[in-house]
DNA sequence: ATTCCGACTTAGTTGAGACTAACTTTCAAC
DNA sequence: GTTGAAAGTTAGTCTCAACTAAGTCGGAAT
């Protein structure tokens, strides 16, 4: 029974979804950052490189010292495993009331786990959401990718209004320190000046007395739209 | 660091949940019975019992030949193991809309993936629930767990009034089955008759009209309690 | 007492997926 | 062009948790 190798695992799973997320930008991944991202050797790698490129269907095109691109059934497969992420995240956010800095961690472990049924069962408890709590888009169920905000709040000069729409996911930390600071997509945010010496910008946001300062590393982690 | 090695794989998990409930009645778990129960080979069981009664502090105690009891260790993680199982499926039966035939295999495969804040979050969410779909006892935040019923719907006699308490949820099939006859936890049953060929038994359920016939070896997985 | 069967254990393999150590390739700086 | 560092690969090892094949043990029936 099931004749294409239709499981895969959760390292499979990580790699894939590293991959992804690395070639967003450039065009291969190479070792190196994939071993980085997932906290593993460089050997390792390697060797997860192979298998996958040996798989049937092949889940990526890898080409010795010039890293790797996902092929179409490793990019269903990635898309799949972010669909679950995402909608995991948003599911714990909502119902079960975690704090946005801690979603990432369970969400990366539950998104093996869970079957189209538990799938399915998300998106009607949750109104076939569109975007998880950071701001991310969830692939729809043919899988398909809504755009990902890029224009970064530094990028910004005073006078400009606009909205939250995604922030940098990778920081525990930062989270934290923006939700104290009530920076969350969907706010409004009046760029009211920029210094010239460190960077800083100050912000006017939506609900919210009093101005916020943002370091200039900061504000490349939030991305954000023209406000009306 | 973590000297306590307080981690324990989904293998292990499965063992100690399969030998808390395999202990139930005997005073010992055989290797057999533990293979049979996981549908691994003994070979493999044997290897698993002396790295759990290895283990610091140890799981179980092992003796050679003659089988396995938990350790309060074993037990306590057992409990556990069994209480995100049972808050699981309640979870999936009632939030996201799950027949309480398919529930099993889900919380199975979560059971080892979800943290405290998880469970904690489950436990908010619905209410702090004492019995699974099934009407199993949920054992409560310090491990203990409540009395599970034992009184066999195929013990009774005609005239008897009992509410049905617990469904032997090891069948889906079985599941399915009573379902469609409405044979559920909390319902009301009045025994009309029992034949004295077969050992069928006439129920009056409760919510229902017309009566059900059950089989003697269907009756003998239901577990009931006496009405008033 | 012998025999036999089922339960149990031992020994040796396997496959995933990680690791370290050591080697090779590439490429930029001098 | 040589050199050095970073990136990448290879080789060999480890742990976990499964497997099969080949025993051993113990109790029941003869
Ligand atoms: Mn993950
Ligand atoms: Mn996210
Ligand atoms: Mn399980
Ligand atoms: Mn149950």
């Amino acid at each position: 029974m099931e004749r294409t190798a239709e499981h895969t695992s959760t390292a499979v799973d990580d790699y894939l979804k590293s991959i992804f997320h690395l070639t967003r930008g450039s065009v291969r991944a190479g070792t190196r950052d994939i071993a980085d991202a997932l906290r593993i050797s460089q050997a390792s790698v390697t060797a997860m490189l192979k298998k996958l490129a040996a798989m049937e269907p092949p889940m990526v095109d890898y080409r010795k010292r010039e890293g790797v691109v996902l092929t179409k059934h490793g990019e269903k497969r990635a898309l799949s495993v972010i669909r679950h992420h995402r909608l995991l995240e948003t599911f714990l956010y909502q119902t079960l009331g975690y704090s946005w800095d801690e979603v990432h961690d369970e969400a990366c472990r539950l998104e093996h786990v869970i079957s189209d049924r538990f799938e399915e069962g998300l998106v009607k408890l949750l109104g076939n959401p569109t975007h998880d709590p950071h701001g991310d888009p969830i692939p729809d169920h043919k899988l398909r990718l809504g755009r990902t905000a890029t224009e970064a709040l530094s990028a910004l000069h005073p006078g400009d209004r606009v909205v939250v729409e995604r922030v940098d996911d990778k920081d525990a930390e930062l989270l934290r320190y923006l939700a104290g600071k009530s920076v969350l997509p969907g706010r409004r945010i009046l760029v009211l000046s920029r210094s010239n010496f460190d960077g800083n910008l100050s912000l006017q946001v939506s609900g919210c007395r009093g101005k916020v300062v943002l370091g200039p590393e900061i504000a490349e982690r939030i991305f954000v739209r023209l406000d009306r």
